[in-house]
DNA sequence: CGTCTAAGCTAACAGCGTTAGCCAGGAGAG
DNA sequence: CTCTCCTGGCTAACGCTGTTAGCTTAGACG
């Protein structure tokens, strides 16, 4: 394991157990014992950590959707990923995607189990990803009342779509 | 005018012209003419301003879309808006809901035009507000890949919608 | 044995939000 | 008129941030 994976895995751990504001160059330096500068001989910037955690955090994201044989349990593990790891959920989405440090391949296998569920529909799988990444979006962000039955919002959300979608075993 | 909304005035016109990194106390008391630990007399700290942002960008969100008379000019109004005004729509839904700060009838004036669509449907209206605001934030995100054809998705994604709805007058 | 590089170090800079403490000017009371 | 008090400025400073410059040490290699 280079210097460098280290950390990136010491980053990802801080972001998990104590929130993006932690991340700092100090702190990260210390917990892998030495000081902030030496960072610098490993990384070219705080920016490149970050895309490292994204291009890991769309990685997590796609194998935990790899499984999902169908549009419900699709929507049910996308969901359930983003709560479990809130943090680098908002990594991967909320920052632009930096696609020039992106390993080849990686946007791809992110958008694969949607695409796949749509019948390879681009357009459909992005109106999906939409919808799922919105309501994950606002209710990690805390913007649905306190309350609200967010389980019936999507099951709401995703029966709309399975009755639009053509599907290959057509009702009817 | 309060010197307080002259403060949030000028934080306003920052945030859209400079962008958010722009918005600092020094920047926005520099504006003033005045020195930054000044603002402090007027302000409890940073985070009030970017509350008061939030509410503005809440109610102008909400006034474009007062006008909308269906769903899909809703969408187009909601994605015109945010298009337009990218920095307050992000300030209005990345930030968690300071609602304890928010005037009282700010958030229900906001959701309001999409309950409208929705025909007071309240599940119905928070999976069309997710679908899109994640169609929204991703494009704003640039997360679509480049060339992608947004308006085709929004088309797809309302189609859907519509096609579920009972609405009033019903496709025989 | 000498040289070159990798990877650490300290000191420092500019910028951030924020606090403490001081001071001028104006309003209101006696 | 004068005294007092409050408002809204000010400067200096603290601790934090990412980052740079420049020095040093250890190890590899010819």
């Amino acid at each position: 394991m280079t210097r460098r994976e280290e950390i990136v895995d010491v980053a990802e751990r801080l972001l998990e157990r104590a929130g993006p504001g932690a991340v700092t160059m100090r702190r990260l330096a210390d917990e892998l014992g030495i000081q902030a500068p030496s960072l610098y001989k490993h990384v070219a910037g705080k920016s490149e950590i970050e895309a490292a955690l994204q291009q890991r955090a769309l990685q997590r994201l796609a194998a935990a959707l790899e499984a999902a044989p169908d549009l419900p349990s699709l929507a049910a593990a996308y969901r359930a990923w983003a709560l479990r790891h809130p943090r680098l959920y908002e990594i991967a989405t909320r920052l632009p995607l930096a696609r020039e440090r992106l390993a080849p391949g990686v946007e791809a296998a992110a958008a694969a189990p949607l695409l796949r569920v749509t019948g390879g529909d681009l357009t459909a799988a992005r109106a999906l990803w939409g919808l799922a990444h919105g309501l994950v979006d606002l209710e990690l962000a805390g913007r649905f009342p306190p309350g609200a039955d967010l389980d019936a919002v999507w099951a709401h959300a995703m029966a709309e779509r399975v009755a639009a979608e053509p599907g290959p075993g057509a009702t009817g």
